[in-house]
RNA sequence: GGGUACGUAGCUUAGUUGGCUAGAGCGCGAGGUUGUGGCCCUCGAGGUCGUGGGUUCAAGUCCCAUCGUACCCCCCA
């Protein structure tokens, strides 16, 4: 009694104190909480369903890797490794890194397991955290999911555009409309020609570049192109297009590319403006850009060609690849902001309440039998009122409750409520499991009921829609109207003036 | 790394030109008599106002610092 007490009555300065010692996640991480999942799980299963329709196997790589790997996978040079990777020294003195990104595991893997030696190309899937030591914002943490597919030693055009469309698929099924942006890098050989053509072009209108770019222009000159300061930007229109500066292999290549996209109806974009910053990238390149209002233009993912790469990394010369990588954390607030219905992970159908102490035992066998004949159930047997109960019923909107008390007991029956009604037939307890099956099967084949999913304000504002016709919405999701297939170079530009992060 | 804005209960927030025990809605918990949900009613738990200093008789309300968040630079797989 007075220990009960002494707890209640917790002192100012002692709150003080505990609550100065209540940890939080370290910045740019987060929790998923179990009301968040469904969308991630929405994403993950897409994409290993998509996965699994063109035959990439999932790929997992552990988190920490040699810092190596991604010093020679990413490049040395690029901020990535340079500034944001969390590498250290371990207790070993070796180092290590948590990876940023896949695609240089992935390579990793396919040298090291001896993947050549499989039918080409190795065709990889993966999902899981990335980190990047980076300043936060919005959609952009330092603990990030990204879900991608890499294509291992083939060369061939119909790979890149197969690759585009199954990012595009992806978005699709999601209902996240995208636009796609494509763009072809050339071969080193091309590149190293076009920037020098590029330097000089820019070298030529100096003045009227801003600082930084003038700085960009040594470094990196490419990405002078996507400056956002208007002299530029008026500038890059006359200044040479990489697609003018292929040689005859890669543009073939990248014909071939449109081609098929053309032939697939998939909507895309060329737009010689999409640069990627990675040395390892050749020839296509791609993103998806969120296909948004008065946001801008935000990158869902995207990616290309690395024909290179494996060479890179001490795998075997002429081994070419193509890949793509999505934003796990940009789709899903995309998600939750046009308010897609996404599918619960957990929804019990039958709710069992008890009354009383020989009840409640009882119940818990039932429990038991009906969880491993398959129903999916749930219940309260913490709770001993039965209005408690059936509030928790109605919270997790089961279909059914089974009600057993101390007269059922006497009866040898059982109680059964159809929530939605609040009808109540008593039927013999033995045949508990052929019933529900019944009752299940039938209900099922009735107009679903209204349920108003009260978890979320989005659920409130999207409407009483039932389960089935959410599920409709959701297949729904790709609109075919907003199709548009855009081709001609130059008059895009406008359209590219305000580029969103273009990270994912 | 630089800049701007913001920071009140789990969530959304009210809080006048600084002034009594910081209000509300949602959510959560208990109850509205005996075995019954979704509506309603009552009650309750939960904030000392991100944190630390400072100014003042007095600060959630002003100043500084710090942390966090958002956005803009920067950068970008």
């Amino acid at each position: 009694m007075p220990k009960i007490k002494k707890n209640k009555a917790e002192s100012k300065s002692e709150k003080k104190d505990r609550k100065s010692k209540e940890l939080s996640t370290v910045t740019g991480m987060r929790d998923i909480l179990p009301q968040d999942q469904k969308y991630w799980e929405a994403v993950r299963a897409t994409a290993q369903k998509v996965a699994n329709d063109y035959g990439y196997g999932r790929l997992d790589t552990p988190i920490l890797e040699q810092t190596d790997v991604f010093v020679r996978g990413v490049g040395k040079q690029t901020d990535i490794v340079e500034k944001e990777m969390f590498s250290f020294v371990d207790q070993g003195g070796d180092n290590l890194a948590l990876r940023p990104e896949a695609t240089a595991s992935a390579v990793r893997a396919y040298i090291q397991h001896g993947l050549l030696n499989q039918p080409q190309p190795v065709k990889l899937f993966y999902v899981g955290p990335m980190f990047r030591h980076e300043k936060p914002q919005a959609g952009r943490y330092r603990q990030l999911y990204q879900f991608g597919f890499e294509a291992i030693g083939e060369a061939s055009p119909a790979l890149d555009a197969q690759l585009i469309l199954m990012g595009w698929n992806c978005l699709n099924e999601l209902g996240v409309e995208a636009t796609i942006q494509i763009n072809s890098l050339g071969c080193h050989t091309c590149r190293e020609e076009y920037k020098k053509e590029l330097i000089k072009y820019f070298k030529s209108k100096g003045k009227l570049l801003c600082e930084g770019c003038k700085s960009r222009l040594a470094r990196n000159p490419l990405r002078v192109l996507d400056c956002k300061e208007e002299g530029c930007a008026s500038l890059r229109e006359d200044a040479p297009q990489i697609l003018d500066y292929l040689d005859e292999d890669c543009k073939k290549h990248f014909m071939k590319v449109v081609e098929y996209l053309d032939e697939l109806d998939v909507p895309y974009a060329v737009n010689p403006y999409v640069v990627r910053g990675l040395d390892y990238y050749s020839r296509t390149i791609f993103e998806y850009w969120s296909a948004d209002d008065a946001e801008g233009k935000v990158a869902l993912g995207g990616g290309g060609r690395y024909d290179d790469l494996v060479k890179i990394m001490g795998g075997r010369e002429n081994t070419p690849a193509c890949g793509l990588a999505m934003g796990m954390d940009r789709i899903v607030s995309k998600m939750r902001e046009k308010e897609i219905n996404v599918p619960e992970i957990y929804q019990p159908e039958i709710f069992l309440a008890q009354l009383g102490e020989v009840a409640k035992k009882k119940c818990f066998v039932l429990y038991e039998k009906m969880r491993r004949a398959g129903f999916s159930v749930a219940q309260a047997f913490y709770k001993d009122s039965l209005k408690a109960q059936l509030e928790s019923a109605n919270k997790a909107k089961v279909k059914f409750t089974l009600i057993l008390g101390q007269k059922e007991i006497g009866d040898g029956t059982i109680m059964v409520r159809e929530m939605e009604g609040g009808v109540q037939e008593v039927i013999d307890y033995n045949k508990v499991e052929s019933e529900m099956k019944k009752r299940l099967e039938k209900y099922s084949e009735l107009p679903a009921p209204i349920i108003i999913e009260a978890d979320t304000d989005a659920n409130i504002k999207a409407g009483k829609k039932n389960r089935k016709q959410s599920e409709l919405d959701f297949a729904a999701g790709e609109s075919d109207d907003e199709a548009r297939i855009i081709d001609d170079l130059p008059d895009l530009a406008e359209d590219f003036d305000h580029l969103g992060g273009d990270e994912f």
